[in-house]
DNA sequence: AAAATCATGTAAATCGTTTTATATGCGATT
DNA sequence: AATCGCATATAAAACGATTTACATGATTTT
C-alpha cells in the first residue's frame, strides 16, 4: 500500500470534543452515554443546553466512541455471540440473519460461529467470544458441550439454548421447538391422506431435535393403530449423501408409501436421491421434509414440509437474552409450534 | 437469575500472573507475546527457564488476555470484518463459513454482516465494524458504497473487495470472478448443444457481477452468429419471484429453446417457475443456473450450473487481507475462473 | 583493568473511556 | 445569617494490557 496518502488525524477522542465544547471530559462522557427523556432530554446531570453543546461538538467533530476503552472500563462490550451447527444451513442463516438485525436495532454488534456439531469447536468459539468480551450468548448446542457452557454461565455472562437442548444445564433460557408435535404432524399429514407405511429416515446422531421428531413418528403411528409399519432407517452421518441413495431404493423396494426427512440435510440429501432415482412424488413415495418450504419450489412439488418458525426463534431468544443482561430478568423455557406447509 | 451463587472470582489478569511467576508484568507480556523459534524457544530479552515458569504460570491460573485492554493500547484487535449482499445466501453462506475457518486458525476473530445491497446498511455495518475496531475487511459491496468505502480507507484499514468490484476504488485488494466468462461458459453450453434460441433472465440491478455476465452472454451469442436470438429479459427485483412465472411462460410461448438465469437467487426463483409451470428440462426448456451445484440434486436433473469456487475466493480474499494488515503486503486483482456443472 | 557489549529484566507512561467522589454556586429553608 | 439541598460540573482513579526507555550484572573486548 502506497504510503504516499496524507497523514491520517489521530482518531478524535472524549477529550477533543471536551475541549471543543468548554467542558471537562467526565461531562461529555455523561452526556453521550444519557437516557433520553421523552422529548428527546438527556437525562444527566448536565444542563440541556450544555448537552447539546456537547452532541454538536462530537458531531462536529465526527467522534466515536473507541470501543475497547469504553469495554475495558466498563465490563461491557455491547456485542452478543451466536453458535449454530452451519450457517450454511439455511435455517440457521435466516435464524442468525433474524438476529442480526435485531442487534443492530437495539445497538448490539453480534457476532457468529459454527461449531459443525462438534463440542471442541463449540468450546474453542465460547473461548473466543468471552475473549471478546460478549456480554451474551445464544447457542444451539451439540451434545457434550455442556462442560464448555457451563464454564461461561460460572463467568456470569447469561446464555440462551437454542433449537436444541441440553437438559442438564441450569440457568439458561431455552427457546425450543416442539419437536415431538411436529413428528407428530408430519406423520399425521400422512396418514390423513390414506398412507400406512410410513418410514422415517435419519442420521445417527444423538441430537435431540432429530430424537424427539422420532419420538413424535411413533407415537402418532401408534395413536393410529399402524404399530406394525414403524419402521427407522439409520445412515451414518459422514456417508449420508451417498448412503441415502441406496437407503431409498431399499425402503421404495421394500414397500414404504411415504418417508419422513426429518432435518434441513437428510430433506436435500433424501429428495437429491428420490430425483435420481426417478421416482414421482407423491404417486411412487409420498414425502415429508422439514426445514425447507421457504424453497419449497425448487423441490418437486408435492412435497410436504415442516418447517421452523425461524422469525420467532430468533425474536424470542433475542428479547430473552437482552432482558437478562439489561435487566437481569429471570430466564424462562420457550416452546414453540411448528408449522405444517402443504 | 437466582444469584445465591458463589460470587465469582475476579478474572485473571497479568498481575496475578507475574506476582505467581515472580516477574514484572512487562516480561508477562513480552513472553506472551513472543514469537516462537523453530525449536519452540521463545524469542524475545526472557530467558527460557523465565519464559516457561511465565507460561506455566499463565496455564495454571487459567489465564486469558483481555482483549479490550490489549486493543486500546496496541490499536489492533485482531478481528476482521467481512461484508456481504446477505449471508442466507449459500454462495456467501460459504464463503463466510470458509474466511471464519481461516480466521480462527490465524487467531482471529470474524464478524460479519449483511447488507441486503442497500448502501445505507452497508454505511452502518462499516461503522460498527470501526467502532468495533476490526484490523481488515472483506466486503462484497454494493452499487452506492464508494463513499463509505473511501471513509473506512482514509482510516488506513485494508480492504478487500469481493465478487463485486467498485472500479472506483483505490487501494484496495481485489479478489473477482470472470463473470463475462462465466456468462460465455453458460451460453457456450448451450449452443455446442445445439440450442439456439438462448435468452438471458435478470433482475434490474447495477451489480457488477450481473451485468458481466450479461455481456458474456451476448459475447458468446455474438460469436456465434446468434445475434438475432439475443433476448434479455428484465424483472423488477422486489417482485421477481412473483412475476418470474410469467416471464418464463412468455419466453417459452415465443419460442425460448433455453434460459440462463444468471444468480443464485434467479436460478432458485426461476426453476419453481418452471416446476410450478410444469416444463420438462431440457425438453422444453433448456436451463443453465448459476451458483447451485451444491444442490444440483435437489433441482431437475438436467440442468447446467455455472459455480463460483467460493472455497478458493474466501482462501485468496482472507490471506490478501491478512498480508496487508500484517506485512504491508501490495494488495492485487485477483480473477478467478468460474466452473461448469453438467 | 577499564570499557564495551550482551543477556535479562523492570518502571512507568500510555491507550480512551467510565465512574466515584467531590466541588461550586445558588435558591430555599430555618 | 447560617444551613441545607439542588443543579451543574469537574478531578482523578480506575480498567488491563503494551511499549519505551532504562537498569543490572555478567561477559567479552581492548
Amino acid at each position: 500500500m502506497p504510503k504516499n496518502r496524507p497523514l491520517i488525524s489521530k482518531d478524535v477522542t472524549i477529550r477533543d470534543v471536551a475541549a471543543e465544547a468548554g467542558v471537562s471530559i467526565s461531562l461529555v462522557s455523561f452526556v453521550l452515554n444519557a437516557q433520553r427523556g421523552p422529548n428527546g432530554e438527556y437525562l444527566c446531570c448536565a444542563s440541556q443546553a450544555t448537552a447539546q453543546r456537547i452532541v454538536a461538538a462530537a458531531e462536529k467533530l465526527g467522534y466515536h466512541k473507541n470501543a475497547a476503552a469504553s469495554t475495558l472500563r466498563s465490563g461491557r462490550s455491547n456485542t452478543i455471540g451466536v453458535i449454530v451447527a452451519d450457517i450454511t444451513n439455511t435455517c440457521f442463516g435466516a435464524i442468525c440473519r433474524k438476529v442480526e438485525n435485531l442487534s443492530v436495532e437495539a445497538g448490539y454488534l453480534t457476532i457468529v460461529g459454527s461449531s459443525d456439531d462438534r463440542p471442541e469447536r463449540l468450546s474453542l468459539l465460547l473461548d473466543k467470544f468471552l475473549h471478546a468480551g460478549v456480554d451474551g450468548i445464544i447457542v444451539s448446542p451439540c451434545s457434550g458441550a455442556e462442560a464448555a457452557i457451563k464454564k461461561v454461565l460460572d463467568r456470569d455472562i447469561p446464555i440462551v439454548l437454542m433449537d436444541r437442548d441440553l437438559p442438564s444445564l441450569e440457568n439458561v433460557g431455552r427457546v425450543m421447538l416442539d419437536n415431538v408435535k411436529s413428528g407428530q404432524m408430519a406423520a399425521g399429514a400422512l396418514i390423513r391422506r390414506g398412507y400406512r407405511k410410513i418410514e422415517l429416515i435419519r442420521y445417527e446422531s444423538q441430537i435431540s431435535t432429530l430424537l424427539e421428531r422420532e419420538v413424535g413418528y411413533v407415537r402418532e403411528m401408534k395413536n393410529h393403530g399402524l404399530d406394525e409399519y414403524i419402521k427407522i432407517r439409520v445412515v451414518a452421518r459422514e456417508t449420508m449423501s451417498r448412503d441415502i441413495l441406496s437407503v431409498i431404493l431399499a425402503a421404495h423396494e421394500e414397500g414404504a408409501e411415504a418417508v419422513i426427512l426429518p432435518s434441513n440435510t437428510i430433506t436435500i440429501s433424501g429428495v437429491s436421491a428420490i430425483n435420481a432415482l426417478g421416482y414421482k412424488v407423491p404417486d411412487d413415495l409420498a414425502v415429508v421434509g422439514f426445514d425447507q418450504s421457504d424453497r419449497a419450489g425448487i423441490f418437486q412439488s408435492g412435497i410436504f414440509f415442516v418447517d421452523q418458525p425461524t422469525d420467532l426463534v430468533a425474536d424470542y431468544s433475542f428479547r430473552m437474552l437482552v432482558g437478562a443482561m439489561e435487566e437481569d430478568k429471570e430466564m424462562q423455557s420457550i416452546i414453540l409450534e411448528p408449522l405444517l406447509h402443504i
